[in-house]
DNA sequence: GTATGTGCAAAGGTTTTGCCCCAAC
DNA sequence: GTTGGGGCAAAACCTTTGCACATAC
């Protein structure tokens, strides 16, 4: 695994405090990949002995969103967070479990240029999920 | 505009009834070409006079994307609905007037059938949004 | 006439807020 | 010591549900 990000400097060069649930909630989105909910934070939180509220979840959440060190997409009516990658990249959702796969696409950033072009929209970011079954959600069954 | 599809029949040969409601919410949906919350669909049936309530209009929704004659989308933290259309599209969003505009895009298909099979997925709908700014809430400040 | 559909009000789930205490600086 | 951040409980928000009545068939 990568080294983690230093949430601390990241906070306190903002003049922002740095606290142990702050901490704690980064570290856990980093881990998990990303695609955790709040309320999963919060239990992961609880389980690593952290004392920590889930109105503090979101609050950490949505400093993190403001200073950009995290993003919020929903998937099939959940709110779902990620700390934020230097690409831009999409998901691949599967319907059957629930996972929720990363991609990145190059042609996709090109495609969008056109089309920004094409619409006369200044596109200053993208989402894109692609809905389906994996391959373990299908096996042997190959009917939509 | 091209001529509204029939509700009432859709819904009597699949064993529902025609109700004021339902039509009204249906029409309302037809002319607004979609991108509606359900709160704007209740104003809106209302200052028809129709005689409605928020909850029939989230159960005549639901009805309608159980028989595909609706999808629902979210933008911007707002739940949306709009008739399905034939063809699958995409929206671009802008995040200054809050506008929706529909966009078709073939090479996205193509390119979504490259990646399902580079990530062996097996790919039932796609969910594109390009976020940005119209041309109107633009204008004299190109800056992001 | 019967069963589905409706309005209303209450409940549900998720997210936000107010307030007072605590701890990071 | 200050003041920003936290826990807790309550509020807010959107959506769903239960129930008795209305109405499409």
């Amino acid at each position: 695994m990568r080294a983690l990000h230093d949430i601390g400097s990241a906070l306190r060069s903002r003049g922002f405090r740095v606290t142990p649930q702050r901490r704690v909630i980064y570290e856990l989105l980093e881990e998990h990949g990303g695609h955790i909910s709040a309320d999963e934070l919060y239990s992961l939180a609880r389980m690593r002995q952290l004392r920590v509220s889930l109105s503090t979840v979101y609050r950490a959440l949505d400093l993190f969103q403001k200073l950009g060190l995290v993003r919020a997409f929903r998937v099939r009516d959940q709110q779902l967070y990620e700390v934020t990658k230097e690409e831009e990249h999409h998901h691949l959702v599967c319907l059957g479990c629930g996972k929720v796969v990363e991609f990145r696409c190059e042609h996709c950033e090109e495609l969008f240029k056109v089309l920004a072009k094409r619409y006369d929209f200044q596109v200053t970011g993208s989402r894109v999920q692609l809905l389906g079954y994996c391959a373990g959600c299908r096996g042997g069954d190959e009917e939509g």
